[in-house]
DNA sequence: TTGAAAGCGGTACCAC
DNA sequence: GTGGTACCGCTTTCAA
């Protein structure tokens, strides 16, 4: 044993051992063009032989920049969400970043500790996709200020904010829905929204609402509801719709957890589906497609979402070295109808 | 404006702006009991003032403390892990860490690569649960060379590996599905499991088979299969099973999404659940509740798993600045049928 | 109660 | 092609 005492090797100690400089080290082990190859042969075999690891944080703290990406989600449960991360992750692994991914719990406070966590790890890039409550984005503005790559996309800001932005194209999923039921012959069409804080329930109710017009079909005051989409206020909400005739016939959910929801009242309560109320969720969940009638949905392709984000942050990322400030812009990702049985 | 050309402001900059010393400030953030009360506030205030943030690269550098722990999972979709990460990252929080989660996607490739930049963060902890593929453990080598706390969970190394481990009881859950067949009346009972490389399909088919035995009912060899659970390969499994009689009367699938395509399958071929055939599936998967027959299925309580992680955790942090080496134990949580109606 | 200064590990500028 | 060295931001002796 020589002087594996210590703990951590260090390039120093690669350094010594080889008894050329660190910076030479330094230089091997980042591929440096002007090192000579047997240098860099003798510096990797070393560095192996010592179990050598370069720590991130001393070069993150020398260069300003960590090779890593922050991203906050409300949940990663949610289909969707998981499978925008995955995309994401290996997207950026391949350009030899790392994702940090942080979970907001769609609790505001914890959005603004995670922010803050994110900023003290000096991430090169952030992304996030906000709380269903969050309005006041100002924990963000250190991201802005510092010029640090930053990208919303699902739940983005509806007011104004300086940051770019992948949004799907929430409107055209609403259309979607009032348009395949009001096709579909519904005449007395009721919906469950959650709440018009965030811009996706602001989008989705207004294209449904448009496409309900289109059809000369009235979307009723009382038909209308708007709270947190869980499978209890679901079901709290159908007890109110049912309790008094006339039954709606078509029922919009703007997402699939309330669908599902749906589908159990219904079965509970002896309604047929499609046959007495047709049903349209959103999403595209897994589980929408598995239960039986399997539920018509608005699909968000995650993939495509995780595709443009990530372009979006490259070009940044990009710019930011070039300190070229690009003015934001949101990009729209499509949105689509999966028909099944339900309608 | 003043300084604010610099884009962060460092403790130095404080210090200069309140013309006392770079390690006041640092104290005066830290808390440190010898500082004066109003000097405190004095900088507190000054802080809040120019935005300034710790630089954690730097503090993780000069302390050899990150204040942050890696996870590395399969797949973040899956209802268990999302679950256990969600509780995890709570509780965590509490304690003023920071959780980077990681997804292998079930590749042992990308698992060596999550390893490595988790100990190039110089994470001060990291929690596993490993790949359906990992048999060679010794990319986590590094960690127990340097003392770094190590739990894995769930997916454990099935030879001895030296560190903490969390397990359900697998065992225990493959016996409760084997008894609840066997005393449902099932005659001739097939399985399905994952592939016995790894620790969790080893178990439940142990217990599952014992359980059997102690009923004297066989498990016959083209009656069990051991393959990837997914959707696709369940159904064509059974495709196999159900070609030739006499059809098995109980399955036992080791997972839910097996669960779940065996329920397609039968509605498709007319294949009677409860009534011609009896299922369990494993993990207690929201969708095994939401689906028609409710699936019956073993809970693995993920919470427990989260909290148990936790505690092993916190006890190897607690240990490692003690500088005592405990002796790596098996932690297991447990499981409990959920009576549904496929039995 | 506060200050001066060394140093964590790595990188890059300036020499040679 | 390689070496010397200052420095990134923060913490922590040691000294006052």
């Amino acid at each position: 044993m020589k002087s594996n005492d210590k703990l951590e090797s260090t390039i120093v100690d690669i350094a010594r051992e080889l008894r050329i400089s660190p910076a030479t080290v330094s230089r091997a082990l980042n591929d440096h063009p002007k090192i000579s190859h047997r240098t860099k042969e003798r510096v990797r075999e070393k560095a192996l032989e010592m179990g050598y690891r370069r720590n991130k944080l001393a070069s993150g703290l020398r260069n300003n920049r960590t090779y890593t990406i922050g991203m906050i989600v409300p949940r990663i449960s949610m289909f969707f969400h998981a499978e925008v991360i995955t995309i994401v992750q290996n997207l950026l692994h391949r350009q030899g970043y790392n994702l940090i991914i942080c979970q907001s719990n769609d609790s505001r406070e914890l959005e603004v500790d995670l922010a803050s966590a994110l900023y003290s790890s000096r991430v090169d890039g952030v992304l996030v996709a906000s709380t269903l409550y969050t309005t006041d984005y100002s924990h963000f503005d250190v991201f802005v200020q510092k010029g640090i790559p930053l990208v919303f996309y699902d739940r983005v800001p509806v007011d104004f904010y300086p940051a770019q932005m992948v949004k799907g194209d929430e409107y055209r999923g609403g259309y979607l829905a009032g348009e395949h039921l009001a096709e579909a012959g519904c005449k007395n069409i009721a919906a469950i929204f959650g709440l018009l804080g965030c811009c996706l329930y602001k989008g989705r109710y207004a294209g449904f609402k448009a496409a309900l017009k289109a059809h000369k079909l009235a979307l009723k005051k009382d038909q209308v509801f708007f709270h947190e989409l869980t499978h209890e206020n679901a079901l709290a909400t159908l007890d109110k719709l049912f309790s008094s005739k006339p039954y709606p016939d078509g029922l919009f959910t703007a997402n699939d957890t309330s669908a599902l929801a749906v589908l159990e009242f219904a079965r509970e309560n002896k309604i047929r589906i499609p046959g007495d109320l047709k049903l349209i969720g959103y999403s595209n969940d897994p589980r929408a497609a598995s239960v039986t009638p399997a539920i018509t949905t608005v699909d968000q392709f995650p993939g495509e979402v995780a595709r443009q984000l990530v372009a979006a942050l490259n070009k940044l990322l990009d710019n930011r070295s070039k300190k070229i400030m690009e003015k934001p812009e949101a990009l729209v990702t499509p949105v689509a109808l999966i028909k099944r049985m339900t309608t």
